[in-house]
DNA sequence: TCAATATTGTTCATGGAGGCACAAAGATGA
DNA sequence: TCATCTTTGTGCCTCCATGAACAATATTGA
């Protein structure tokens, strides 16, 4: 079964937005409504919740509470997912801290850094170990996920090391780099500078117009 | 003349890569080439360049400095845009003294939190003011451009009082928090718990497979 | 000079995502 | 009970991005 990538994107929202719902007490909710909320067309939304079966009641609309467990089960895991953060620079300390990357599907296991002040020592909680050690502390750890915030020179040298452990299925990585990986990993990368870059060009295209 | 979103992105990507071989005294490079390094097909990459004109030679291939200079100026702008950045978090600073946001091209102008100590200070070299003040320092200092890196809660609060200096034309978000916004102001998000989450559902999906 | 080779620019076809519109199904009220 | 109204699920159409194939153009070597 094979989902489109912007559905999932939209499915992340859902859910959210479902779990504020739910602690409103709100029992009910149309797809009308929920467009509306995240600014998307009420049709992409039936088109996005219909796509795992049938889970709304037609005249009525879904039910929130239900509606919840059904997204919560399509974007569940079967296991708890061990990540490991390679790069302890602010950025990589900001998403150790972050909200966002607290949960209980997930748990940031080890962090990786080079710098001897860092390296022995805990971070926000987690043990972080030198970038070296990574192939046999990853095997250890059972780490599959890696996220990756390191300057753009040293991420293909960090990769390399990260998936010589032979356990690494997934890298989100932050860095502006290309990488070169196994087809058997995963790599989902996120360029803050592009979409700054895509957002100025779009602003400079619209200075005529208006 | 309107471009592709994807293909705006892939233009930053090939600007990184011939800064890069510029440095490195490479004087020519093919479409195959380029796409080998950057993960994209050679077709793909010489319908993006040709998009704005002529610019290679057949049987050739790309001139680098030539190339360089082109691409430059397809994602230049006419004025150097003016930042301010919205949330002092530990994200907000890593943002602000990250490398990808120092540039010749734009500058963080102004930053806005709400914690007394912070407000009145200089951080990362940048003004710290209070959000509330953001309507009537945002038109001083003619800053067009929001990065917001705030809690989910207070985006849309934050939103509204920078929109109501009349002078911001885009936003950058990085709260997971859909935003509502008059229609002349463009805004992009960067969500990156969602790009987690669908890492981890792809990676679900595959486990099956192999 | 001309054949062989290399590489671009472009056309065309394929697939996929979004959105409209309508049929199906449940609710409501007389 | 039945007509009307609401809202979902889905078929169909359109548009857009990707990728393959080919024609056009430049280089090279004999």
């Amino acid at each position: 079964m094979k989902v489109a990538e912007p559905t999932i994107e939209r499915l992340v929202q859902y859910y959210r937005l479902l779990t504020q719902l739910k602690e409103e007490g709100r029992r009910v909710i149309s797809s009308q409504e929920i467009g509306e909320m995240l600014g998307l067309k009420a049709s992409q939304v039936r088109k996005d919740l219909s796509y795992f079966g049938e889970i709304g009641k037609r005249g009525v609309g879904y039910h929130v509470d239900r509606l919840h467990d059904h997204v919560s089960k399509i974007l569940s895991h079967p296991n708890v997912w061990r990540i490991g953060l390679v790069g302890v620079g602010r950025l990589g300390e900001a998403l150790l801290g972050h909200k966002s990357l607290r949960s209980d599907k997930f748990g940031i296991e080890a962090v990786f850094d080079v710098d001897p002040n860092k390296v022995g020592k805990m971070i926000e909680g987690v043990p972080c170990f030198h970038v070296d050690d990574m192939p046999k502390i990853l095997k250890e750890k059972k780490i599959e996920i890696i996220i990756l915030t390191v300057p753009a020179q040293a991420a293909q040298q960090a990769v390399d090391k990260a998936v010589a452990s032979g356990v690494v299925r997934g890298i989100l990585s932050f860095a502006t780099a290309p990488l070169v990986v196994p087809p058997d990993v995963l790599v989902y990368g996120v360029d803050i500078a592009a979409e700054l870059e895509k957002l100025l060009f779009y602003l400079k295209s619209s200075t005529s117009k208006e």
